[in-house]
DNA sequence: ACTCCACAGGAATTGAGGGGTG
DNA sequence: CACCCCTCAATTCCTGTGGAGT
């Protein structure tokens, strides 16, 4: 029987959790004063710079960003001559200005605008910064989901100079998970929100564990973590993507698996295993997270993977795709689509695409494969109610097991 | 040298679906 | 109710590419 509040491994694991934010942020010195610069002048009355923040996500931009406006916050409540406010809003979910204007509007006033022009919505939300009033700062974090639609980019910091606003004044900090989104904005909008732009590059190995020799301090109890289990888990997570979000993940299931395994010590096999499990929690996550065509792509996908047909082109796997279709009962769409939703899985990493020119026909094309590993895509694939009842699962994995 | 193939990917259009107004 | 604003996926249509076959 087992039973809860078993201890032994954890002093306290809220260290480990995704929305900790820690006290210093030493490996990010240099970019937190950049962020101060180019807040200061809010604090001498006048306007802040507009800052874009880029880099690979977990790489600290959201918790530098957080931890610069408190403290500038912070400062003006005591001060109390100078008024500065600030205005966080994620963009995940959001795709365009008018979204991201009705959703601020929202935020500041109370109710949705939706349904009402752009321009209406934009001089709402002027009304509602002015209402503020003082320095008003905007952080807009993961900004790139805002895609190619930037009229709010524009007009936020302008406002002012627009004559939209009297005495508030306002400056936007942006937070890019895309080194490519600027390079897709318009050049005037370019222009302002990159007023100051600080890059985050990815943490190295040596960065990544002092992070982590932080977290453990604070998150284990004394003696429990073994001495390679930080460099292990440093060295797995600046392997991948840098990212020292991955990376305390990683440290976190290590954590876990020990204790449910009643060991008493975290070791370098477990951080091997929560590696294994957090691989396929990637794999799992990215299957759920998509479409029914998606699902119907990836599945002919593996289907001539399990038949070693792979890498495949296009009009091969389209083919594949109509068969599978026609067997759950789903209208397949058109080629130029099923194009676009196989570009657009290999740019979420579950299929890999190889651009090459020169075919038998000539020109350029892409072959594509299966980027997770194929076992678990087929297991994950015969969870889906509509391939499994059509028997497509089924033969899926016959074929896979007699490879 | 020229056309052709089979693809990539841009542009414009459509139609459904979210919301609104007077 | 008719009509408007905005978004998104899918479709249609189109142009570009570059070796193969003639």
């Amino acid at each position: 029987m087992q039973s809860f509040g078993v201890q032994g491994i954890f002093d306290n694991e809220d260290a480990l959790r995704e929305d900790y934010t820690p006290d210093e942020l030493p490996e990010r010195e240099e970019e937190l004063e950049r962020i101060h610069n180019a807040l200061a002048p809010a604090s001498r009355g006048s306007t802040a710079h507009n800052i874009f923040l880029y880099g690979k996500t977990g790489q600290g931009k959201t918790v530098a960003a957080r931890k610069k406006t408190r403290q500038l916050e912070s400062w003006s409540a005591e001060e109390g001559d100078i008024d500065i406010s600030v205005v966080w809003q994620s963009c995940n979910n959001i795709t365009s200005s008018y979204a991201l204007a009705t959703t601020l509007v929202e935020k500041l006033a109370g109710d949705n605008p939706n349904g009402h022009s752009q321009e209406q919505v934009f001089a709402q939300l002027y009304e509602e910064v002015e209402e503020i009033g003082g320095s008003v700062i905007f952080v807009l974090d993961e900004i790139d989901n805002l895609g190619t639609s930037d009229d709010v980019l524009y007009a936020l910091p302008r406002a002012r100079s627009e004559g939209h606003l009297r005495d508030a004044r306002v400056s936007v900090i942006g937070i890019s998970n895309d080194f490519n989104y600027v390079s897709n904005l318009s050049p005037k909008v370019k222009g302002t929100l990159c007023e100051k732009e600080v890059e985050f590059a990815p943490y190295k190995a040596d960065a990544l564990r002092s992070i982590l020799q932080r977290r453990v301090d604070v998150a284990f109890e004394d003696d429990v973590v073994q001495g390679g289990v930080v460099p292990l888990c440093a060295a797995l997570a600046a392997r991948e993507e840098g990212s020292a979000r991955q990376a305390i993940r990683l440290l976190y299931e290590a954590g876990e698996l020990a204790l449910t395994a009643t060991d008493e010590a975290v070791t370098e096999d477990h951080v091997k295993r929560a590696h294994d499990v957090l691989s396929r929690e990637r794999v799992v996550e990215g299957l759920r997270n998509v479409t029914l065509h998606d699902r119907m792509a990836i599945t002919a996908v593996t289907h001539l993977e399990c038949t070693e047909e792979t890498p495949a082109r296009t009009k091969h796997i389209y083919e594949q795709y109509r068969t599978i279709c026609d067997g759950v009962e789903l209208d397949p769409l058109r080629q130029r689509s099923l194009r676009d939703h196989l570009q657009e899985l290999a740019m979420q990493g579950i299929l890999e695409a190889t651009h090459r020119t020169s075919g038998l026909q000539g020109g350029d094309y892409y072959e594509f494969e299966l980027n997770t590993d194929l076992g678990m895509t087929v297991d994950v694939l015969a969870e889906n109610a509509r391939l499994s009842e059509a028997g497509i699962a089924d033969s899926l994995r016959m074929l896979y097991e007699s490879r």
